[in-house]
DNA sequence: GTGAAAGCGCTAACAC
DNA sequence: GTGTTAGCGCTTTCAC
């Protein structure tokens, strides 16, 4: 280790480790990359001599002649609520599978944080960036069109997103409007009747959640869902979910909220104003986060498969990659009854 | 938009843009770069053109001329607990932070999450890979010497962590010691005097906690912290909670977990056991999650200023990429009372 | 099985 | 101001 150290920095390319090795530069290249067949006892020598040197062949130079990076784009947009989504706990999570999926895979991962609102240019600047292989986008926010212009010149990109019929990027996702029927079901099954969706819609996951909440509503003769649009990051939302509270109080007694984060803050929420729940309001959330066992009392919600999520993306990343054409994936969500539902 | 797309594609290097424009490839190069003197019309025929065509010079290509990719890698060594720790919910919002403080400054952010045990070399490859200026480490896990070995041949690293007298790697990170010391003494003031530490402290930073909290119980004439260790993910931190309050029960009254996330699931597990919070035993955390204000009661925890960290860390970053030499940056813990203690 | 040579796409002297 | 040229470090024919 400490002989790594000494040594370092007197071999720097291929071209210094074939002068040590008395061989030629092209043969070193075959030899570190393992393919090819290279005679053994080179081999050796010139392995030893590159681990002696703690010697790796640059990337870079690498990825420019073969031209391919070894590298998959990550990009979040941030599009209808700019600050900090990308420390949202669900794209997080998804994040760190993605991580551990493409790792798994050989490639390495580069994140992209984006604002579209100031860079409409977003998704092309960083697929013509020419350091990325292929792009996995995490959420279409209000952004669909703009991938779908995308989609049609570029293949190997995958979205994190809903599907809608006849959409031309290829999505991996949950069944929203699944899990919104499920959602409203569940509350109406707990005795609710007069229901509200908490979230903002203009998201084309939430809006397709409202929509198979408002299915179902409709199907069984309710008023139509109230909504109650609200911010994602926790500080904006708790004002805004305390507002609509006073604004339907008595109104409203189930309440979908769009994400479990949403629906923990509704709950502290609700508690400080002396609401019941379940009793007086029932309460559901969506992606059964950590936080949503934890929540007193715990929270009902619907499940999303985020491993699978990311499986999924990689995997039909990897098969566009290889030139392959791949339909979308869309997951089941699932129902989890806990004590708020 | 969409003639972007039809063009797309006829127009890959400076080379052709050079064509169109009828200039040479340098003069092309010298426009889009914005730098040297080029005569106005020219640049604007060139860019003109380069926006029609969505031209966008490779990166991999200039970062190999420039010996410098505007890349920084961030690495995550999963050492002490393998599974998942990247989704560890302090990490993840450092790096959301992180992410868009490198945005700000121009940089791309390459991540990689590493298991040392199974891969000794996954520094030097990281830093010998060419694909990054430079690497930011989060979390120093169970690979100090590692990291100290690193820091003599190599500048531009930051790593998020602990701070230890004379160590030579350059660190951002909170206070572990006095937030120990703070978290003991709230402990105390609440009346609390059976201590325990809840938490692993073969991790460097849960180590510097509980030494501080030891130094207050020493100081104070109590008897010595109980510890109580566990692995971070909440799956296997559950089991782990459960049992040792089970094993302790009726010698400690007094818990400091070593994060939120533990202090919400030993909360969850305390009242099952229908001990009475923080009236039987006071419950302190550190870190300051969103998760923290909306336990029940809420928790009194000791707060890491997490955006400072990330700004910390890419301020000094960039410092040492433009050779300066640069002091650790330690930042203040501070104490939050809400209900539990 | 190995060497020689020609670039990948870009930038930075150095001329003019 | 702009063209020309020589690489950055690597891979990959094509010879032998």
């Amino acid at each position: 280790m400490s002989e790594d150290r000494a040594t370092r920095g007197s071999v720097r390319t291929i071209t210094d480790l074939a002068r040590l090795a008395g061989v030629s530069p092209g043969t070193v290249s075959r030899a570190l990359a393992g393919k090819s067949l290279v005679n053994t006892k080179t081999r050796e020598k010139i392995e030893a001599i590159a681990r002696e040197h703690g010697f790796r062949p640059n990337q870079m130079a690498s990825g420019l002649r073969r031209q391919k990076t070894g590298v998959i784009g990550v990009v979040i947009p941030l599009g209808h609520d700019t600050r900090q989504q990308i420390s949202d706990t669900f794209f997080m999570t998804l994040l760190g599978f993605l991580a551990d999926e493409l790792t798994l895979e050989g490639y390495d991962l580069m994140l992209r944080r984006v604002v579209p609102k100031d860079d409409a240019d977003w998704l092309d600047r960083f697929i013509g960036s020419g350091m990325i292989d292929g792009v996995i986008v995490i959420g279409q926010s209000d952004q669909f069109d703009r991938i779908e212009d995308v989609a049609d010149g570029y293949g190997p990109m995958v979205v994190w997103g809903n599907h809608a019929e006849g959409q031309r990027h290829c999505v991996v996702g949950t069944d929203n409007r699944l899990g919104g029927r499920l959602a409203a079901e569940r509350l109406i099954a707990a005795g609710a009747r007069r229901l509200a969706f908490l979230g903002d819609t203009t998201a084309i996951e939430f809006a397709a959640r409202f929509a198979g909440a408002q299915d179902v509503a409709q199907r069984m003769g309710l008023a139509p869902i109230i909504e109650l649009p609200t911010h994602l990051s926790p500080e904006r939302a708790s004002d805004e979910i305390a507002r609509h509270l006073d604004a339907v109080k008595g109104r409203v007694d189930g309440i979908f909220a769009a994400t479990d984060t949403l629906a923990a803050l509704c709950l502290t929420a609700l508690r400080t104003r002396g609401v019941a729940v379940p009793d007086d309001i029932r309460l559901i959330g969506f992606d059964d986060l950590p936080i949503a066992s934890h929540t007193v009392p715990p929270l009902t919600t619907v499940k999303q498969d985020i491993a699978a999520g990311a499986r999924g993306l990689v995997d039909l990343l990897l098969r566009r990659l290889a030139g392959e054409q791949t339909e979308s994936l869309v997951l089941p969500p699932q129902l989890v009854v806990r004590q708020t539902a």
